[in-house]
DNA sequence: ACTGGATCCTGACTGC
DNA sequence: TGCAGTCAGGATCCAG
């Protein structure tokens, strides 16, 4: 289930093998993921130098040598990687980026919840990503920033953090860790947070993030890298499904509660109401 | 304006 | 062994 630090391991992986290569052409197998895959996905992309590879959100880009970038979403079991002829393509490859050396970029997606779109306007005027907060890893996602956009919110802070339009690219997994980490119940009400704690939690989540990115994210159920390898931070997951175990500061057991729909895991001892 | 629920999908897992 | 049911989850859409 890659959100950001997957995102960001997946695009530095890819970025040696595509940046400042030529696409050859593009192999759609299957054009029905969560949006329909453009018809003339090849047609536009066929010639296009690729001239950087980036993250907003949970969003990969591919800028190209023309106005045109390409917007991919790995939904929660898509996965990039990079391969040659050689691999034969398997049950859920469904589209292949070749280009001009022999390396392809193959998107593979189990669950079909990703996406591929191009966008001809500059990226940052995209619907889907003009209405994103800030970048939590970014200056801007600041305790100021936090506290007075969840004031007087009445959601859980766990939805308000998870919703992209607040702050960009926090999935489940690192939800539940950024609040485990600041001491924060899940179900708490986003309006009812103080700039004390907004501060606290703001810094967890750039920590957790960050220490996610250093280990090559989090494998749970299908997430590699863009080589196929798995990421090494669930070997540092203190909440996310640890339902009955012991909290790992206080040994209370830990609690799972579906909090917006989403199964959260938290220390009823050291995260509070 | 704001909030929460339904929805898309497949495979792993559980219980009978 | 086989089958049915449940769960996982991002983000959009829609209803209240």
């Amino acid at each position: 289930m890659p959100e950001l630090p997957e995102i960001e391991t997946i695009c530095t992986g890819i970025r040696p093998y595509i940046e400042g290569k030529t696409i050859a052409n593009v192999v759609i197998r299957q054009t029905k993921l969560r949006w329909p895959i453009p018809q003339n996905l090849r047609e536009v992309l066929t010639n296009l130098v690729v001239i950087a590879v980036l993250r907003r959100a949970k969003y990969l880009l591919l800028e190209t040598n023309s106005n045109i970038t390409v917007l991919l979403h790995l939904g929660m079991s898509g996965s990039l990687r990079i391969v040659n002829s050689d691999y034969l393509h398997t049950k859920h490859d469904h589209v292949d980026f070749i280009f001009t050396d022999g390396n392809i970029l193959r998107y593979n997606d189990i669950r079909k919840f990703g996406y591929i779109l191009y966008s001809s306007k500059p990226i940052q005027q995209h619907r889907l990503i003009k209405v994103l907060g800030p970048e939590p890893l970014s200056a801007s996602f600041s305790d100021r920033y936090l506290y007075s956009h969840a004031k007087n919110k009445k959601t859980s802070i766990k939805a308000f953090i998870m919703d992209s339009h607040n702050i960009a690219g926090i999935g489940n997994i690192y939800a539940n860790e950024s609040l485990f980490m600041a001491g924060i119940h899940p179900a708490r009400l986003a309006g009812d947070i103080s700039l004390k704690h907004c501060k606290e939690l703001v810094r967890c989540i750039k920590i957790v993030l960050n220490l996610a990115i250093t280990q090559g994210g989090t494998s749970i159920q299908n997430f590699i890298n863009a080589h196929g390898e798995p990421g090494y931070f669930q070997q540092s997951l203190a909440v996310y499904g640890r339902a009955n175990k012991d909290c790992v500061h206080c040994a209370t057991t830990i609690k799972q509660q579906k909090i917006a729909q989403r199964s959260s895991y938290f220390c009823p001892q050291c995260q509070s109401l």
